[in-house]
DNA sequence: TTTATTATTTAGATTTGTCTAAATAATATT
DNA sequence: AATATTATTTAGACAAATCTAAATAATAAA
């Protein structure tokens, strides 16, 4: 199956927005993509005719079999391309999305598995998500919560799920990243902020909205 | 300027075919880049029109000053991208010009020069072709012939000017790289072909054809 | 259960890049 | 110079991907 472009941001997103298998509504796609419904609704039959999702007038979208399999290779090139510009060219993490989002179209299982070998087989992201393997098989996940709905006390940064360069140069500015080990010293009911305290820097305090999108596992 | 594309590959092959200032041609540039001639004169007219080449009616196309500015970046992404493909993940010189011909069009002058800095800013690429730099400016030429015009005996492999899979291929069948010491045994005027012997490998012909497109220099 | 609001789809248009077939211009041949 | 051949352009069409505005369906509120 030949993919354009276009149809693998529609795969790839709607992969995304998925997450299980919910089902995948136009507008919620529009908007992840930047474009309208109507063009949405104009993508979906033509996946469907190419039996890559499985959509009903009305009733949302929801991956098929192979279109799963296609949005785990997608992300497998978008994935290894963020490692080799962290990795190789110095690039941070706030930077590669933009990049990687071109580059995962360029099709080409070789040039795919000589890259992932090239990177020493890497199995999570700059960003800590996981990089499906040449058979689009995804590491089993590790335990981790988001920040704001952590137990424990003392937790290590995982991964962030709201790569927007925003969060991504605020968490720099705090010292945050895949690794960090931080303390949860207050949570605030008010507007459930969080102070946390970074080792070896002054304590902050973060907005739910970040504390959300940060995942962290007990260290 | 932002190009699409396909303005990218129409500029790139205007470039190629120009060599020096000739001018090029409606069927030419079709065949070139496997199109039809009515197309390359819808595309003459839009790039006229961002005046990126001198196009009239009847009298053929040349790059401006602008167009072989971005012919340059073009030409410098594609060969960085082969360069990278054959250093770091050990593709072989056949492989690399297809995908590089997708590679090209992700256009960031940040990720140019960090893979450039990353290969330790080549100056040329696995077919022996200049990389321009960053200001587009290319490496002095070496001189070079080709093997059919030589004068000298011992020569030296330093580019191939036909770089088709077949061509590539029959070369590694030969045992000739770039770099690859030879020596001028006979010269048959029948067909023009050569007899022509790689240390320590018997003696072979190979015909006008492939002469042609093996540049040397005298060893 | 009507009515209002929101979500989605349809209809029709636009842009980009390409094509075929026909017309015209340039060049080569007699 | 007239004619034949080749090269190029034009006219009109098409597919892909998108859009806006209008129509319709689904859902929420009254
Ligand atoms: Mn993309
Ligand atoms: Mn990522
Ligand atoms: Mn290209
Ligand atoms: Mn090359």
């Amino acid at each position: 199956m030949n993919l354009s472009i276009a149809e693998e941001n529609h795969i790839k997103s709607i992969y995304k927005l998925q997450e299980g298998d919910a089902v995948v509504t136009t507008n919620a796609l529009a908007y992840e993509l930047d474009t309208k419904p109507a063009s949405v609704t104009d993508m979906a039959k033509k996946l469907k005719e190419k039996k890559l999702i499985e959509y009903e007038k009305y009733k949302g979208i929801t991956l098929s079999a192979d279109g799963r399999k296609a949005a785990l290779q997608i992300v497998r090139r978008h994935r290894l391309w963020e490692c080799f510009l962290v990795d190789k060219l110095s690039f941070s993490w706030e930077e590669v999305h933009e990049l990687a989002e071109e580059l995962e179209h360029v099709r080409s299982e070789k040039l795919t598995n000589r890259l992932s070998e090239f990177l020493g087989n890497p199995v999570i992201d700059p960003h800590g998500d996981p990089i499906p393997d040449a058979n689009g098989k995804l590491a089993k996940p590790r335990p981790q919560t988001s920040l704001d709905q952590a137990n424990a006390k003392r937790l290590v940064v995982t991964a962030v799920s709201d790569q927007s360069t925003a969060l991504l140069a605020f968490l720099n500015a705090k010292g945050i990243k895949l690794g960090t080990q931080l303390e949860i010293v207050a949570h605030y009911e008010y507007d459930n902020s969080i102070e946390i305290k970074v080792k070896g820097q002054p304590a902050i305090t973060i907005s739910e909205q970040v504390a959300k999108n940060i995942m962290v596992r007990p260290v």
